[in-house]
DNA sequence: TAGGGTTTT
């Protein structure tokens, strides 16, 4: 985001303030004050700064290119001459100075892989880094991939005593004003590293506990959800790899983090939405427990707040907390937004280590970008021996369309006799041919194809990690942004980047959430870049011209201005932030958004009219579910149906619980797409999407034998006779994805606790094995009716249907499903994968789960209903 | 007649 854009955010978020106490000029003026402090604080901190703490503006050179850095500056100009003069106002500003403290000398590395981990380009920076950690409240860590700031990083902070040092600090200071607590023993000693997935969180903690040689989950664990290592064997354990949704649950329980010493917020350049979150949270702890109060470091967003962050602070002093350090740690530059939001933050940047990938771009904009992504392919292939090729494109639809096409121009190459490179290859590989067909991956004439996306099966998706087959010459990966992040390819030389991708957006005036193609970020198309150089020098083919790349964006929209914030909203609400439109937000969402989500918790009753939590809110916050489906919970007691409204809010919370769900597919699987909708036929409930899922899940459990090991008990295999089938069977046989099934089932069991927890436990005092399961589950539906009020559809006949009532017969297939909201009035379609799609007599009424616009308005996971069980809820 | 990617005490 550009800094206009980002002023435009800050003044829309002053314009949502209503005290009128602070006035936008004051609110701008204590801005320039933050502002001044910032630089001045970064002036400071370069004394102890490396080489490279100057370098932060250059960083951006690999990754944008001559041209791009060029326009970058001009951008920025603005921003630099307002640092320039606030550092010449720096003198008279009294800011407590800090005492200069002598670099760190970090003693030699133990454990395992030593020579490995001083290799890293952040061992190098080791000592500076370790001082600015112990001299700053907040150090921004500029490092690229491969820097080894991940795993490095927790560790050094570990080693180098500053924990030690801030607790027994604050023990001091908490004695010498007459408390008699000491506490330095039990808080701040533990480091928090964030991770905005789960999988990082897990593998991280792996790789750290085998280089300090220790078992994992005694010195470092993870905690994620329904996986925590931490503190086995009684231990308490010191490095903490969470992902940063279990951060911020942690901090709902307790806003202080007490346990934490630092707190790394890792890949905050992804700008998650938890993790933009964790932001303010953790600042508001930080602050609370900072033992300088100083009044300029005050954020002006946290005056409506100050009441409770008043107590925090007496809280924090009471028991001696030590200071809070928090180590944001990008990799990209956008170091100016982190600054503004932590003023006074230290900068450091360690380089990457990264082969050089070159950049090519075509020389005229491609208005075909899939056939331009296809011939580039080709020609890689031609021109080049080896090599992998990686392939960026938008989504499913576009990735199964260029493998087809592929594999058509792959097989043609062979009668080709103008490619001679091409037909050598061919010929002798020409025994493997097209034999070979696992999934949606095809060998072609030595070319291993291979298709990745979050909706394939994890067996197809693995093809793409597997080394190729013997014979094959290449492997090309046609790849969604899952390969952006998510995952990591080994051995990728070629980068095809059509520069497009999807994204959700939600619209704040209407409520509706959307799947739009638009164009990439510059970080994206870097990261993009960077999967080329990860083991040898690379080439990353942009299907774009150089200009257009200029015009991107420096970084993708946050999250948070993208998604519905009710959730969110709720969650800040029972964290005791009273207005969480003067929330301090890394990026503040638009006010509209925020209004939506309180309207939408207003009507389900988790706030009242002045906006303050309400006594079902607060349970609805306990819940980690959206808050509809909190809702929907919560009133399923009345109906006596909580063991089945359990099971389907499980279910709604894994996606993609069904593979190959009706539908199109190329000719090789077509096959398996007829085969998964017949399998599917035996779940499928008259009544519509909600009932199917309850049959899929009830269905699992009578028939499947599943073990959370793996491995089932002899108990349970002596039932695998008696029509009992083992998990994976079952699922295979079924066209279930057993991941989903098996997280929708953690997911129940994870709620059903919670709610079955007394209230004095902090629980719910559900009765959850209530039941209505006679067959008929009229109360079921019911109860999703009425859990679902705000999202009824009523039919309209279409114009044919109309037509064919009074006799006529226009010859043309009418159309069925068209509906319209009756909250906002919206005419919508069932969405093709819903069992009511296609129906002959659909519903006059529906409740539906969710609306998408793609190529049309379609509602999902729909369910029949009647006028008389939501009526009485609007 | 169609689904970018994450994630929650």
């Amino acid at each position: 985001m550009d800094n206009d854009m980002y002023d435009a955010a800050i003044d829309i978020g002053i314009a949502v303030k209503e005290d009128p106490g602070s006035s936008s000029k004051e609110k701008k003026k204590k801005r320039r004050k933050r502002k001044r402090s910032a630089s001045e604080a970064s002036e400071g901190s370069t004394i102890s700064k490396g080489d490279d703490g100057q370098q932060l503006g250059d960083a951006a050179q690999p990754i944008s290119g001559a041209s791009g850095q060029k326009k970058k500056k001009k951008k920025k100009k603005r921003h630099t001459l307002d640092n320039d003069t606030s550092l010449e106002q720096s003198s008279d500003v009294q800011k407590p100075v800090e005492q200069k403290k002598h670099l760190i000398n970090m003693p030699p590395l133990t454990g395992n892989l030593i020579k490995e981990r001083s290799n890293l380009p952040v061992y190098q920076h080791r000592n500076e880094l370790c001082t600015l950690v112990a001299d700053n409240d907040v150090v921004l860590v500029v490092a690229e991939t491969g820097s080894g700031k991940s795993t490095q990083i927790p560790a050094y902070i570990l080693q180098s005593g500053i924990l030690k040092k801030s607790a027994k600090a604050a023990a001091a200071s908490a004695l010498t004003s007459g408390n008699t607590t000491s506490n330095h023993q039990k808080f701040g000693r533990s480091i928090c590293v964030t991770q905005p997935r789960r999988v990082a969180a897990i593998t991280l903690a792996t790789r750290v506990s085998s280089e300090l040689n220790c078992t994992p989950g005694t010195i470092v664990g993870h905690r994620v959800r329904f996986d925590d290592t931490t503190d086995l064997r009684g231990q308490s354990t010191k490095i903490i790899f969470a992902t940063d949704g279990m951060l911020l649950r942690e901090a709902m329980v307790d806003p202080l983090l007490k346990r934490y010493g630092v707190i790394c917020l890792d890949e905050a350049h992804e700008r998650s939405l938890q993790t933009d979150v964790l932001f303010g949270v953790v600042k508001r702890a930080m602050f609370a427990r900072s033992t300088a109060v100083d009044e300029d470091m005050i954020d002006a967003d946290f005056e409506k707040d100050r009441a409770i962050t008043d107590k925090m602070r007496e809280e924090a002093l009471r028991l001696g907390l030590p200071t809070l350090k928090v180590c944001v740690m990008s990799a990209t530059l956008d170091v100016e937004t982190f600054q503004r939001f932590f003023p006074g933050a230290a900068t450091i940047k360690i380089p990457g280590r990264q082969f050089h990938v070159q950049e090519v771009y075509t020389e005229d904009p491609q208005d075909d970008y899939l056939d331009a992504a296809l011939k580039t392919a080709l020609q890689i292939h031609k021109y080049t021996h080896d090599g992998d090729i990686l392939v960026f494109l938008p989504g499913q639809d576009e990735i199964e369309d260029v493998a087809s096409l592929l594999k058509k121009h792959l097989e043609e190459l062979e009668h080709d006799d103008s490619q001679e490179k091409s037909r050598d290859i061919v010929q002798d590989i020409k025994g493997i041919g097209v034999s070979f067909n696992s999934g949606n991956s095809m060998i072609v004439n030595g070319v291993f194809i291979c298709v990745l996306y979050a909706a394939l099966p994890p067996d197809a998706q693995m093809n793409a990690f597997r080394p190729r087959p013997d014979g094959c010459v290449r492997k090309i990966i046609l790849s969604t942004n899952i390969a952006e992040t998510s995952v990591t390819l080994n051995g990728i030389k070629y980068v095809v980047d059509c520069g497009k991708h999807k994204t959700r957006e939600y619209s704040s005036s209407t409520g509706m959430e959307s799947l739009k193609l638009s164009n990439i970020s510059k970080a994206q198309a870097a990261q993009r870049m960077g999967r080329a150089g990860r083991v040898s020098e690379g080439v990353c083919l942009r299907l774009y011209p150089e200009i257009a790349f200029d015009e991107l964006q420096s970084t993708s929209v946050p999250e948070i201005l993208r998604v519905n914030l009710s959730h969110v909203i709720l969650q800040l609400k029972a964290m005791g932030i009273h207005d969480p439109r003067s929330f301090s937000f890394l990026t503040p969402p638009d006010k509209d958004s925020i209004v939506k989500s309180f309207e939408l918790l207003q009507a389900l009753g988790a706030v009242d009219k002045s906006l303050d939590l309400t006594v079902k809110g607060r349970e609805m916050s306990k819940l980690p579910l959206d808050p509809v489906y909190a809702h929907l919970l919560l009133q399923s007691e009345k109906f006596e149906c909580v063991s089945e409204i359990l099971t389907v809010v499980g279910m709604l919370s894994a996606e993609n619980i069904f593979f190959n769900r009706a539908g199109r597919g190329d000719a090789d699987s077509g096959l398996a797409t007829a085969a998964g909708a017949s399998a599917h036929k035996r779940f499928a409930s008259n009544e519509g999407d909600l009932p199917s899922l309850l049959n899929v899940y009830n269905a699992w459990k009578a028939e499947a034998i599943y073990s959370p090991s793996g491995k089932p008990s002899k108990h349970q295999r002596k039932k695998l006779g008696s029509g009992k089938m083992l998990h994976g069977d079952w699922c295979k046989q079924n066209f279930i994805s057993g991941r989903a099934l098996v997280r929708a089932h953690d997911v129940r069991s994870q709620i059903s606790e919670l709610a079955s927890r007394p209230k004095e436990k902090n629980g719910l005092g559900m009765r959850v094995e209530l039941s209505c399961d006679d067959g008929e589950l009229i109360p079921f539906y019911k109860c999703i009716s009425a859990g679902l009020f705000l999202r009824v559809a009523i039919r309209v006949p279409s114009a044919n249907q109309k037509q064919a009532k009074t006799g006529g017969n226009s010859g043309a297939i009418p159309s069925r499903g068209h509906y319209k909201t009756r909250v906002g009035g919206n005419s919508v379609s069932i969405h093709p994968t819903s069992f009511l799609f296609g129906r002959i007599k659909p519903p006059k009424a529906v409740v539906y789960t969710e609306m998408l616009q793609t190529s049309k308005l379609y509602i999902r996971g729909v369910t029949q209903s009647k006028k008389e069980w939501f009526d009485e809820e609007l």
